[in-house]
DNA sequence: ATTCATAATTATTGATGCAAAATATTCTAA
DNA sequence: TTAGAATATTTTGCATCAATAATTATGAAT
C-alpha cells in the first residue's frame, strides 16, 4: 500500500486510518482503553492530531468516548451485529433496487464484469474478500447517493469489528458467490424488487455466517 | 434552555451543539467558511476544543473539511435533499415496520398518547414541530436499534440545513397530522407493511413541502 | 480488620505558541 | 495598463504546556 496521494491528507486523517487498521487487526481490542500518550509517543506525534483522529473514529462508531475517562474501542454485542446487518441489508437492498431501476445498460455491464472477476477468485480468500467489497462499492456508487454511501461505509467498519467477520465459515465463499450471481441476474433483468430481496437475503446469510 | 446537566459534557460537545444551533439558525450560512479564530475568541475558548467540535460536525455531515483550507458549512443541493429524504423514508419506515411487529401493547398505547398530544398543537407551529420530532424519536426508540437512531439523527440534522425545512407550506401541518393518524392506525392494527408504506409516504410528502 | 477520608499520582481536557502552507497584495517589467 | 513574480499576511495544522478531574493508595479511626 502506497502512502503517496495526490491530495495529501492531514495527519489526523492518516492517524485515523492507522487506528482503524489496528482496531480491525485486533491490535486494539474491543473494550480496551486507548492510551493516548503511549500511541502518540509510539507514532512520534503529539496528542493533538491523535485526539482529533479519535473523535473522527468516535463519530464512525469505532470508538466510544467516556467523559474524563478517554476513548475505548467499541464492543460489538451479538445484538449490535444483528442490528448492523439489518441496516446494511436495508440500505444495500435499496441501493440494488435503485440500480435496477435507473442504471444505464453500460453501468450494468460494468457490474457484471466486476462480478466475473469475483468469480475467478474463489480460491484466494483475501482477494475474494477485496473484490467482494469492490463489487458492493461499485453498486453503491451507481445508486448515486453519497449520504447512503457514507452510512454504509460506517456500518461496514462496525461490522468489521466483529471477531468472526473475516473468518468465513466453510463453504461461505461459494455460497456468497452464488448469491452475487442471483443479484446480478436480477439487476440485468431490471427487476428492482427481486434484486432488493436477493441483496437482503445475501446479508442475512452473511449474518448467519458471522455469528 | 438550561445549561445544567447531570452528566457534564466536555467543552467540545457543548461547542458542537452551539455550532449546530448557529448553523440551523442560519447564522452560519451553507457554503460559508468557519472562522476558527473569530469564533474561538467570541466564545472565549481556545481553538483546540473548537477544532474537535468541528470534526464532530464534519462526521455528521453538517460541515465539510477542505485540506489546508478549513471547514465550510455544508451546502445541501436539491438532489442532496431528495437523497436524504429518501434515506429517512427508508430507515423510518423500516422502524415503523419493526415497531408494528415487535412493540408491546403498552408501548403502542404510549405512542398513541404521544400522537394525541401532537393533535392538540396544530395551532402552535413551534410546539407542533417539537412534538412531531418527539413522536418520531419515540418510534425510533421503540424500534430498538441504536445504529439506526444515530443515522436518522445525523440525516435529520442535514435535513434541517435546508432553507425551507421549518417553513411548512400552508396546510402542511394539518396534512402531516392526518398522515400521522394513518401511521398510528396501522401500528395499532399491527400491520407492518401498511405502517411502513404510510411512513414512507409521510416523508415523500414532507419532501414535496420542503422543495 | 475494615471503612472512610485525605493525599498523591495519573490521565484527560483546554490553552498557548510556532511553523508551514495558501492566499492576497504589491511592485516591477513589458 | 496588464501580467507575472516576489513578498507579506492570513490561517491551518501540530507541538508543548498548564490545569482540572478522577482514581488509587495510604493512613487513621472505629
Amino acid at each position: 500500500m502506497s502512502t503517496l496521494s495526490l491530495a495529501p491528507r492531514a495527519l489526523y486523517e492518516e492517524v485515523a486510518e492507522l487506528l482503524r487498521q489496528r482496531i480491525f487487526a485486533r491490535e486494539l481490542e474491543p473494550g480496551s482503553w486507548i492510551d493516548e500518550l503511549r500511541i502518540a509517543e509510539e507514532l512520534g506525534i503529539s496528542r493533538t492530531p491523535l485526539r482529533e483522529a479519535i473523535k473522527v473514529l468516535a463519530a464512525e462508531g469505532l470508538v466510544t468516548m467516556k467523559v474524563r475517562r478517554g476513548a475505548y474501542v467499541t464492543e460489538v454485542s451479538e445484538k449490535d451485529l444483528r442490528d448492523v446487518y439489518h441496516l446494511l441489508a436495508l440500505l444495500e437492498s435499496d441501493a440494488a433496487r435503485v440500480v435496477a431501476e435507473r442504471a444505464s445498460d453500460e453501468q450494468l455491464a460494468q457490474l457484471q464484469a466486476q462480478h466475473a472477476i469475483l468469480a475467478s477468485a474463489v480460491d484466494d480468500r483475501d482477494r475474494f474478500f477485496e473484490l467482494n467489497e469492490a463489487f458492493h462499492a461499485k453498486l453503491l456508487a451507481m445508486s448515486d447517493n453519497k449520504w447512503r454511501n457514507q452510512m454504509v461505509a460506517d456500518l461496514r467498519k462496525v461490522m468489521k469489528l466483529n471477531r468472526h467477520h473475516s473468518l468465513f465459515k466453510q463453504g461461505r465463499i461459494e455460497q456468497s458467490l452464488t448469491e452475487h450471481d442471483a443479484i446480478v441476474a436480477a439487476l440485468m433483468a431490471r427487476e428492482p424488487e427481486l434484486a432488493a430481496r436477493r441483496m437482503s437475503a445475501h446479508f442475512m446469510n452473511g449474518l448467519q455466517a458471522a455469528q
